[in-house]
DNA sequence: GATGAATGAGAATTCATTCAT
DNA sequence: GATGAATGAATTCTCATTCAT
């Protein structure tokens, strides 16, 4: 019974995953996520409190693990100071390893979030990876105008997203992410310090 | 009459703005727009067929300035050859141009369009960039994988709007735009080489 | 300035005439008609109450005409008793008199009503007729059942319509009508009789 | 439960046949349809599309019959070349029998479908009689006018149906449209002929 | 008198959520 | 626990009619 339970809740999220990420949060329909999962319409809410919770659900192995990687990513001191090319390159990794968990996932509340709780997770991620690479500069580039260094942390992100939505094979993955790396951050503070 | 006609359009068109501003093109209720307009609802049609229309209209000149520049850019041929950062620096200040005269509906097309026509102008942005910077490249670059060119020009298309988003004066914008042509497109050709 | 007033009100008539015509009173639109008159909507109002007035004051005429037709006819006394035949001749002869005066208003009164209160215009006429004849039946086929002579008058009447609907050269129309009555109302008596 | 929405479809049909009946096609209000029969406005959706499927899912059991039945006499030989009485009878029997089947949507359909994609079903099916009819006509008169025979199948249509309309006792019906019968189409073709 | 902008009462339809069985 | 029928608030858009100028 509690196995039974687990099984059409599995169900449910399977169909939700299904149909967020062919309509979108705002465009889901209720009664099709249902119909996905076998399931009544009514049945939905002995496992979910609504729509948004559906959605959390989903969206919330993903966006856990992202905070965690970010809460890591701040905490941690091993990575040398000043490198933030190590760092990028260790969030990469880390968001890459979540997107070998729950690839759909994190795409949905990347793209398709709209209207949801989570439509900010973007700038959210953008804003945390902001703060990591802020404290990562060394003191040189402390002072580096936030915005140049918010820009440079939104194109990563959105960069890594890029690649995860288009690219399928894991091996070019890697090298496209390296190579958005150098992209990104190589001579990064004498880049930022040019005028 | 013909000025009070005037004053009642703008006034529903200044509504309609704070409206999208703040709820989004789907969020945005009709209602809203005509108390905020200080008119009947069904007056709202006499003025616009529908509710994308409204919106069109908001976006209309921001959009249509857009890609006015970018067909500009498509066409000319004055820039130096290979140098992706003049081409950069040229379509920037066109953004900017066109911001200075509808900074708002600008961001709201970027921003909050989900829904309308027009939710995909940002893509279309960033391919219309892709393009323009592609055909920039000198020819040893030309084969770089277009993934790389893809996220540069929808990092900087990204940048420029982030900068539009929450600078306010013009020195600064100036000055912020400038560095961040720098951090994009400095050495570009050399870092697009390295692995 | 009692002149002018006439030939406003002559306009708005020749439009909603036009826009009865084509759209049927219920499809048609306050707005066309103004536009269609070269007239502010709003002054509309000062030559009619409502819709409903300018779809009585096209239809009047045709519609008086009609009255007063059956009104002389349930009067006169000039034709033969018993002859069904000669009486439908003669009202055939008042509409189409009435035809050539008013021959749209006619149609539309007709075809056009629904929704209007006048939309049982040709039940109406049918029951004027209906009366007409069943007074002018000799005493033998009083009794029949009036049913038939409803029939027969709907008949009568719906078939004067369709003529007048379609033909257009008037020798043709006389031509038709004759024959129409001939099918109708030769031998009328014996065919009541016959089971 | 299965057995629970037949009967909630049956009443909401139930309710728009009253509605349609009492306010035409174009009058009808879901709202009411709803309230009659003890419904919120939004189940009606469940069971139907929107208002025009309601009123086809009234109207098609006689709409369909009726051109069965047309099909079936113009596919017919059986019946005595020249003898259009024989026609007409036949297409009464039929008639009669889906008004037996359905009174009230038969009528609805000819009656009240203003507005409604059926709007034209009196006027097909006088155009399907009289293409039937036509067809009939010994050689010596299919050359007689159209339009002749059309206004024949348009009476004799609407009788019938104006007999729908006010005949309820099943043996006055029989003999009420025998009659009709001999008013129409006996002496058919000499009366065709008569100038 | 004329203008045409403004009004606002509906109408159809949708869909997340509830609830009787 | 499950079902899916039922609910009803919300939303967009229309148009006859009114009213300020």
């Amino acid at each position: 019974m509690q196995y039974q339970k687990e099984e059409v809740r599995a169900r449910i999220l399977q169909s939700a995953l299904d149909e967020f990420e062919k309509y979108g949060f705002s465009g889901a329909k209720m009664l099709r996520i249902a119909r996905g999962a076998r399931v009544a319409t009514g049945n939905l809410y002995r496992y979910f409190k609504n729509k948004d919770d559906i959605f959390d659900e989903i969206v919330k192995a993903g966006y856990i693990n992202i905070a965690a990687l970010m809460d890591e990513v701040v905490e941690l001191e091993e990575y040398g100071r000043g490198d933030v090319r190590l760092l990028a390159r260790y969030i990469t990794a880390g968001i890459m390893r979540i997107h070998a968990g729950y690839g759909r996932e994190l795409l949905i509340i990347a793209d398709k979030s709209a209207g949801s709780r989570h439509e900010d997770f973007l700038q959210v991620l953008c804003e945390m990876v902001f703060t990591c690479i802020k404290r990562e500069m060394s003191f040189d580039f402390k002072d580096t105008d936030d915005m140049l260094i918010r820009i440079l942390s939104s194109g990563f992100v959105e960069g890594v997203f890029m690649i995860l939505r288009s690219v399928r094979e894991p091996e070019r993955l890697e090298e496209i992410i390296n190579r958005m790396l150098v992209l990104y951050f190589d001579d990064i503070e004498s880049r930022l310090n040019r005028r």
